[in-house]
DNA sequence: TTTATTTCCATAAATTCCCATGTAATACCT
DNA sequence: AGGTATTACATGGGAATTTATGGAAATAAA
C-alpha cells in the first residue's frame, strides 16, 4: 500500500491564494508523482466539481492514475462515465508544488469554497482535502454527533465492527 | 498473533515534546514495520483524534495497515467511512522513531491531552496509549472502581466470560 | 496598461540532526 | 564470586535545516 496522507493542519491563505501544503503531505505527493526525483517539486491533482461539496480534493499524480483507469473501464457515452468525466477530468487541474512547498488557488477555486485567508488541510487516505476551516468544524461536530449516536462504547474503533452500532446502517 | 506491547513506564517530556519510547515498546514497532531491518528506525503512527479522547494512541504500521484495510473495504462516502477516515486518517500521523529511540509530540498533541513534562506509556496488546500520568490515574481508578462493581469475583480474569456481570452490558 | 501570475529573495519559528553524559543492565574475565 | 569492561537507555544542549509566510520584481494576460 502506497504511504498515506496522514493529519490534519491550518495554512495561510494569502492575497494571491498561495497557501503552504503540510509538509508530511509534500512527502506523499513526492512518492506518488512517477516522474518525480529529488530536487524537483512534485505534481499533483486538484478536483473542485461537485456543486454542493465545499472542499477541493488532492491528488497524487499516481492514485489519479487508478481513478482515471476506472473511469475508462466504463462504457464510451454512458451517464456514469460522463459524470465522473466532467468531476475528474474537466472539474479538475493539475498544478505543480512551487520552490517552498506552496500552491495557488485561483479566486475561482476560493470562492467557491469560501476560503479567505486561511485553508486546513485534512488527510483522507489516498486523498486530502483542503476547506475554509470553520465550514470545516461544523463538518466535524455533525460527524461527531452522529458518532456519539450511534455508538455505544467509547471508542470510535469500534465502528469498525457491526456489533458496537445501536442500528445498522450498511 | 504479532507481538504484543506489554507494561507501563514514564517518562519525561523536554521543552521540544522529545520523549523516550519505553525500549520494548520499540522491539514491538520494529517487528511491525515492514520496512524495518536492523540498523534502521522503524516508523509508527500516531492517533491522536476522538474529542473526548484524554489519550494518543501509537499504531504499529502492521497493525494501522490492518485499520485502514478494513476503513476502504467501507463504502466510499457512507458516513461510517467518513468518520474513521476522519480519525485514523484526518486525527493521526506517521512518524518515525529516531535515532535514540524517542519521538516528538508537537505542542498541539501535547496540549490536546495536557501532557507537560511527563508522559505515560501504557500497553494494549496491538497498540499502546500515552496519557498525561495524573489523567492516567483517574482513569485507572475509574476502572477499578467499575470492576468492584459489576463483576461478582475477585480475579478480574472472569471478565472474559459474561456470565460473571451482576447485569450484561452487551 | 491594468490586473493577474510567476519568480526570486528574505526571515522567524519550528523541527531535525548530531553530539554528550550519567546511569543502569549485561557480558566478560580471572 | 567479585570486579571490570561493554552496551543499552534515558535525557539534555546546541547547531544546522526545514517550514511557513511575506514582499518585491519580473512576466504574462486581458
Amino acid at each position: 500500500m502506497a504511504r498515506r496522507f496522514r493529519g490534519e493542519s491550518i495554512h495561510k491563505v494569502d492575497g494571491k491564494g498561495r497557501v503552504s501544503i503540510p509538509a508530511p503531505f509534500r512527502r506523499v505527493l513526492e512518492e506518488g508523482d512517477p516522474d518525480w526525483t529529488d530536487g524537483l517539486n512534485p505534481n499533483m491533482v486538484l478536483v473542485y466539481g461537485g456543486k454542493s461539496r465545499d472542499y477541493i480534493e488532492g491528488y497524487t499524480m499516481d492514485s489519479m492514475d487508478d481513478v482515471d483507469e476506472q473511469i475508462s473501464a466504463l462504457p464510451r457515452g454512458s451517464r456514469r462515465r460522463r459524470a465522473l468525466e466532467l468531476m475528474f477530468s474537466g472539474q479538475s487541474l493539475q498544478v505543480v508544488v512551487d520552490e517552498t512547498g506552496r500552491l495557488v488557488l485561483s479566486l475561482k477555486l476560493r470562492d467557491k469554497i469560501g476560503i479567505k485567508s486561511e485553508a486546513i488541510f485534512v488527510a483522507t487516505g489516498d486523498t486530502f482535502q483542503i476547506w475554509e476551516p470553520s465550514a470545516y468544524e461544523i463538518y466535524v461536530e455533525t460527524l461527531e454527533d452522529w458518532i456519539d449516536g450511534e455508538v455505544e462504547d467509547i471508542d470510535p474503533l469500534t465502528l469498525l465492527d457491526d456489533t458496537s452500532l445501536r442500528r445498522v446502517e450498511r
